[in-house]
DNA sequence: ATGTACCTCTTTTTT
DNA sequence: AGAGGTACAT
């Protein structure tokens, strides 16, 4: 057989274990950098070859990049028709598959509507106004994130039986579901209780699914366990992919414990460890293991490479983050120049989002191009969300807040008085605000001129809803038509200050549209599909556009997990950001301690840690100490140095203005 | 309906 | 320091 020759001795021994192991129970504790996606893609592309049909393999992930990842690799591996069979999914998206099909069951419309976090928190607002007035102090954010943490864990989210919050919730789920509309946690909550609830919908997924794989198993959550154990058919073919030591994201509600004791989940599974990094270098990698080593919890692992000795890190104290930032910068230029470096094998690591910007600044002084990961997501930009609240109305009627949005987008007459009434007369009949304008005893009360502004609005609802419902409409001319209809440009451009804005806005809903027509010649889902896969897929527009661009990364270690780089810095290791003062009063050391190792084991090459003696936070100075994570690195791996050593300063205040001054001069010269 | 002044907050953010 | 949201005024 042709692949067994290609595929699996390509695999050292462990990965082809773990790839040739298809039956029962299996746990890959993947460490970073082992070649976890050969291991997958692989295994995936041997059961094919074995004979099992592709349409009974499911394989998760968390998100879609890493399905699309996965799907191409095996593509590679197997015959397209086979190729095409195969379920690669997210979490997310799966239960949306299960909903569409049996969330009657569980007492919502099969319409329904996916709110995204800036949906949901309208709501909360919302509802923490008419629950406790405006002068209540409970933000809808912080509402938010309770409210997920208890869905999460099936917990209320107060132990204090009389706290606003109870009352939040309790409001916060009722009105969803009078909206026709669920959140994230809802997709997995409501799966999980439809397979719970009902033995033949569980039997059906579990033989539609025979054998399931699920990647970064370490950031599944405690609903995520929940499902997998009920799809899993009594062969119990599950596979699951992960690093404990790369378990991140914790405060998301990722439980760690799946992966530390998977033998209480799935009885006596098969565990392979793959150990054999093939990123970086000896030197980086025993400086990784010196500090995970100081994690209690967890499966022991120690990662080694045939990558040869390397270089040992420095470990480089800054007077300040300004100067931190030009002395990675200068260097960033003088590796490009002097030694033929590309942008594109450097970044810059960092614990929060706001340490980006003074990087960002020195870079762009010195004409050097980068790309900025992460960012506002696309679909949550105003212009964005205007468009998509017509589309979700369209599909569903009782999604007041996308008619709350639409209905004065652009003003059409209907005032703040006329609204406030219709919610009210909404709440008092337990009905959605759609169903209140269109009630004759509401519309009775109201003054002629509303009454006719409220009956154009009904019928122009109905003219798109119809031509929405249509399954051969094509909703991307539709929705071109609709904001020609609606002078939404007239509107759009009134909301910006600049010309620029303008017309970066209407890029961005040119970009829109775009992507529907591609959707509508691609798939069959309708437009009901594409609002599913744009509410469960958060592209971030800069990444989009910096994927293909050329430049240095800047990106948190956060979301750098996944990813490598032949040089890299992390900056502002100090405490109180790495570990994070929060991180501490919450307990949760640990998990900073595995985000700096994720940071490290970025590296392939050359590796450098820099901190600061003093920053600005919040505006003013403050003097800063040395991570206490340092402490545990070994200090054979390290060179220890300072910014003044190694700019090796005369004496003289303006020694760094000077070097750099003549470093430049020598560089561009 | 649109602007403006003030107030608050500030970690990470796969869906 | 800076953004984003709110409240109040126009």
């Amino acid at each position: 057989m042709k692949f067994s020759k290609q595929g699996l001795l390509a695999l050292n021994p462990p990965q082809r274990a773990a790839a040739e192991q298809i039956h029962g129970p299996v746990l890959i504790l993947a460490g970073a950098g082992t070649g976890k996606t050969r291991t997958v893609t692989t295994r995936i592309a041997a059961m094919v070859h074995d004979e099992i049909p592709p349409s009974q393999i499911l394989a998760v992930t968390f998100t879609n990049k890493a399905a699309n990842e996965m799907r191409e690799r095996v593509a590679t591996m197997i015959e397209p028709e086979q190729a095409e069979q195969l379920t690669i999914s997210t979490f997310h998206s799966l239960c949306v598959r299960i909903l569409r099909t049996c969330i009657e069951r569980l007492g919502y419309k099969r319409t329904f509507t996916i709110y995204t976090q800036s949906d949901q928190l309208g709501l909360l607002r919302r509802i923490i106004v008419r629950l406790a007035g405006r002068d209540e102090n409970l933000d809808a954010k912080l509402a938010n994130t309770l409210i997920s943490q208890a869905k999460n864990t099936g917990k209320p989210p107060s132990d204090r039986e009389e706290a606003l919050i109870n009352d939040v919730y309790r409001a916060y789920q009722k009105e969803l579901k009078q909206l026709n509309a669920v959140d994230f946690d809802d997709l997995l909550i409501l799966a999980v209780r439809g397979l719970e609830e009902n033995p033949d919908i569980r039997r059906e997924w579990q033989r539609r699914y025979r054998f399931i794989m699920v990647d970064e198993f370490q950031d599944t959550n405690h609903l995520q366990m929940t499902l997998l154990r009920l799809i899993v058919g009594p062969e119990q073919n599950i596979c699951v992919v992960g690093d404990d030591d790369q378990s991140i994201y914790g405060w998301r509600g990722a439980d760690i414990t799946n992966i530390l004791e998977f033998e209480r989940h799935f009885s006596d599974p098969t565990v392979i460890k793959l150990e054999e990094n093939y990123r970086s270098t000896n030197a980086i990698l025993r400086l990784a293991n010196s500090l995970i080593r100081h994690n209690l919890n967890r499966r022991e692992k120690t990662l080694w490479s045939g990558k040869g000795e390397g270089e040992k890190t420095r470990l480089i104290s800054m007077p300040d983050a300004e100067t931190e930032a030009d002395f990675v910068v200068g260097e960033i230029l003088e590796k490009h120049r002097l030694r033929q470096r590309p942008y594109d094998d450097m970044a810059i690591l960092f614990r929060m989002n706001t340490q980006s910007r003074v990087m960002e600044e020195k870079l762009r002084e010195n004409q050097i191009p980068y790309k900025l990961i992460g960012g506002q997501s696309f679909y949550e930009r105003r212009e964005v969300k205007d468009v998509l609240a017509y589309l979700n109305l369209f599909l569903n009627h009782d999604d007041d807040i996308s008619l709350l949005r639409v209905i004065s987008t652009p003003p059409r007459g209907i005032g703040d008085g006329t609204i406030e009434l219709a919610t009210q007369f909404s709440i008092d009949h337990q009905i959605s605000i759609h169903a209140a304008i269109n009630d004759l005893e509401f519309l009775g009360a109201l003054s002629t001129r509303a009454q006719k502004s409220l009956l154009a609005f009904a019928e122009f609802l109905n003219r798109y809803a119809d031509i929405a419902a249509t399954k051969s409409a094509n909703y991307a001319e539709m929705t071109r038509e609709l904001l020609k209809e609606i002078d939404y440009d007239s509107f759009l451009r009134k909301g910006c200050k600049t010309d620029e804005e303008f017309d970066n806005r209407r890029r961005n809903v040119a970009e829109l549209i775009d992507g529907m027509h591609s959707h509508f010649e691609k798939s069959k889902r309708g437009l009901r599909g594409f609002l599913d896969s744009v509410a469960l897929m958060q592209d971030r527009e800069d990444e989009k556009k910096d994927a293909d661009g050329k430049g240095v990364s800047l990106i948190t270690m956060h979301a750098a997990k996944g990813l490598e780089f032949p040089v890299c810095y992390i900056i502002g290791v100090e405490e109180g950001i790495l570990p994070h003062s929060r991180s501490l009063e919450e307990g949760s050391r640990d998990e900073e301690r595995r985000l700096l190792y994720v940071g490290i084991t970025r590296a392939m090459q050359d590796l450098t840690i820099t901190w600061c003696h003093s920053r600005k936070r919040y505006g003013d100075k403050m003097p800063c100490m040395p991570s206490s994570f340092f402490r545990e690195l070994s200090k054979e791996e390290l060179i220890e140095s300072s910014y003044e050593t190694l700019s090796a300063a005369p004496a003289d205040e303006d020694f760094a203005a000077d070097y750099f001054a003549r470093m430049k001069e020598m560089l561009s010269g």
